[in-house]
DNA sequence: AACGGATCGTTGGATATCCTACCATCCCCG
DNA sequence: CGGGGATGGTAGGATATCCAACGATCCGTT
């Protein structure tokens, strides 16, 4: 749900080799592109790896209904059942129209219930169904894949710094 | 030019707490959201770390004109004068049609010219205009001073280290 | 009991992305 | 020299994002 689909599309095929070399190869006789400063600075390189990792568990995926952005919509349901649309919005980091037509389509597709609480008819209680509980469970198999993949090039000992960084990136950067 | 343009929108505004707590505050009653293993998977805390990074980059630059996505096209325009649409589609990380409707409007504003060298008359040499390194001047604060916030978030220290990390993502995830 | 402010979720619109197909151009090979 | 494959860039279409505004509903205050 953060990109387009093109990882939808692209993942019939085994992964492309990547879109992009830091220190660019050019046609033979030319020169590489120069990046200038973008390639030490901190705010190219998250953007490049982000998507990286993004096409590379895409890819593992495979299918539209997998795609990245439903695995954390239906991970979040999973550990929240009865969740609201704001509130599952608010943990997924996205807005809550963004939600509307992904929720619909997971609806349809059978992998979620929406009710309306009695007490609230404004609202939805979101849950997962069986079917949803046994694709996601299918898409945690990809996820812990595609961790691991990602474990192994930041270093099993400095994962636990990198998080911390990423995290303190995420409080922190804003303020 | 890699997300969408509510940057650009709500630039004029003070920059907003952050989106997302990862532990989630809830209502005053209301247990916080769980986010079951999303809250330690690599994948989900890269994109939350990236658009956090560019949101805080475009609250710095603030103007339409002076999009992060757009930085980066001027700050390779100027480090290879005379590129083409496609290598710098390439050196950027985006499709080469991303970059069609981003040129055309860089040259209405003034930034860069487009010119068609008589050896090639498919391409366009790319270069910067008086008023396009002006622009990329002011950016360059901008993005020196958010390089400088993110740097602080990884520490100094550690910068190198997180830099081979996101290199390493970046090179060798899609393998 | 009624009103006004707030909230939930949806819709419409705008923006940004990529993919595919196409046209114009280039270049290499037979 | 000509033809065919490749390349540069564009257009159309699909997808995903967010913002603002709206209708329905909730709730607190008077």
């Amino acid at each position: 749900m953060s990109q387009p689909a093109r990882k939808a599309r692209r993942m019939a095929e085994a992964p492309a080799a990547p879109r992009l070399a830091l220190a660019h190869e050019a046609p033979a006789g030319q020169l590489p592109v120069q990046l200038g400063p973008l390639g030490v600075q901190l705010g190219f390189l998250l953007r490049l790896a982000q998507e990286a990792a993004f096409d590379a568990f895409a890819a593992r995926t495979g299918q539209a209904a997998l795609r990245p952005g439903r695995y954390s919509i239906l991970v979040i349901i999973a550990a929240n059942p009865g969740i609201s649309q704001t509130a599952l919005g608010a943990a997924a980091g996205r807005d809550k129209s963004t939600l509307t037509p992904a929720l619909a389509d997971l609806e349809r597709r059978g992998l979620i219930r929406r009710d309306r609480p009695p007490q609230d008819r404004r609202s939805y209680a979101l849950t997962l169904t069986e079917v949803g509980r046994q694709v996601l469970e299918g898409l945690r198999h990809h996820a812990a894949a595609h961790d691991a993949a990602l474990e192994a090039l930041v270093g099993p000992a400095d994962r636990a710094a990198f998080v911390a960084v990423l995290r303190r990136i995420i409080q922190g950067i804003g303020a």
